[in-house]
DNA sequence: GCGTTACTTGACGTCATGGTCAAGAACCGT
DNA sequence: ACGGTTCTTGACCATGACGTCAAGTAACGC
């Protein structure tokens, strides 16, 4: 849809436009199950027009999952692989993966792999899921993280907050964001 | 409807039952939010029998939740309660109520509060926090549980895991159970 | 300006669920 | 075995979502 192999007409291209933000918006506060209806009305246009310029919820969450969630995921990834302590860098990127499920719900809806069959959000799962592996690597290696803990773990763990933030509704972030801490201390070994 | 005012007649008193026992299966498979037609089909009536003889969801629900969760909740506690190390019966409590949110799919549904306005199951849940609340306090005085866990802390983690085992669908029993123990160890104080 | 074509609309069909109720079936006392 | 009463049925209405398409509207090129 970025780049059409034939020129959209001026309405068409507003339209467009109107809808991705509309879609930004109704996606980020209620996550990508919105009901159409609702993106469209917020765009000002009939919902027969996203599925004619989207083909439907697929296509629009991948015009927009980009702007939405994956620069923050990649994000939250390379601000950690700057920080030198191993276990200081695989705390700090579950640490903000885990808030920014909290802060976006739409991220959980990526993560949790609720879409199946949408190239471009695997991809992203996956990068997220080999980041976190590397980082757990790297602080098993220290000793200071469990040796037992396997990636698979720390995909589930990060799928495990998806479900609770998306059902979190009016909790504080507060002690969200403590109770995440319990589980960071638990992956420690014992001293 | 235990025990009717007016005696009930061989049929109705032989649906009562029936339905009793589908809504105690199909509760049990698929949790308390299952389609009352589901039950009524198990049960083989109709589900407009099910609305005249449990006046609905909420009726139904109350008239099964005593055998379908509440003992088992309470066995739990009272189970708990016979060991002596208090840290040791805090944890226990914990892993055991966790282990049944996720073989009970129900249970998660009382202990979400997902059935505002219902005095029974309101109660139940009630009973379940101050029994949480008490074994917590023990555990923190001898010092082992960390001392800034909140009895509310310990609703909401408990209220997490519902969330989780309720969608847990596939996920093999043996992993989450691990990843309990990670929470369960956060919950210590730093050696 | 005007015809052609691209675009948009919103009513429609569908499905799954919750809840209601008039009409018919089953039971029970006599 | 029959009448009156209790009980059950399943068609019915409502809601809220998805996805489609014939018909109407608006932009573009000339």
């Amino acid at each position: 849809m970025s780049t059409p192999a034939t020129r959209l007409r001026a309405d068409a291209r507003r339209n467009v436009e109107g809808i991705r933000t509309a879609a930004l918006d109704v996606f980020r506060e209620r996550g990508l199950n919105s009901p159409l209806e609702e993106v469209a009305r917020a765009a000002g246009v009939s919902k027969g027009t996203i599925y004619h310029r989207f083909g439907g919820r697929q296509g629009l969450i991948e015009a927009v999952v980009e702007e939405l969630v994956a620069e923050r995921i990649r994000g939250i990834g390379v601000a950690a692989g700057e920080i030198a302590d191993p276990v200081e860098r695989f705390e700090h990127y579950l640490r903000e993966i885990w808030l920014l499920q909290y802060d976006e719900p739409a991220v959980n809806d990526v993560l949790l792999r609720a879409l199946p069959g949408s190239e471009p959000v695997a991809a992203l799962c996956e990068h997220a899921a080999e980041t976190a592996a590397r980082f757990l690597a790297d602080a098993q290696a220290t000793g200071v993280v469990r040796a037992d803990v396997t990636p698979e773990d720390v995909d589930l763990l990060i799928w495990e907050r998806g479900i609770i933030a998306r059902a979190c509704g009016q909790q504080p972030r507060e002690g969200y964001r403590r109770r995440l801490e319990y589980t960071l201390r638990g992956l420690r070994a014992a001293a």
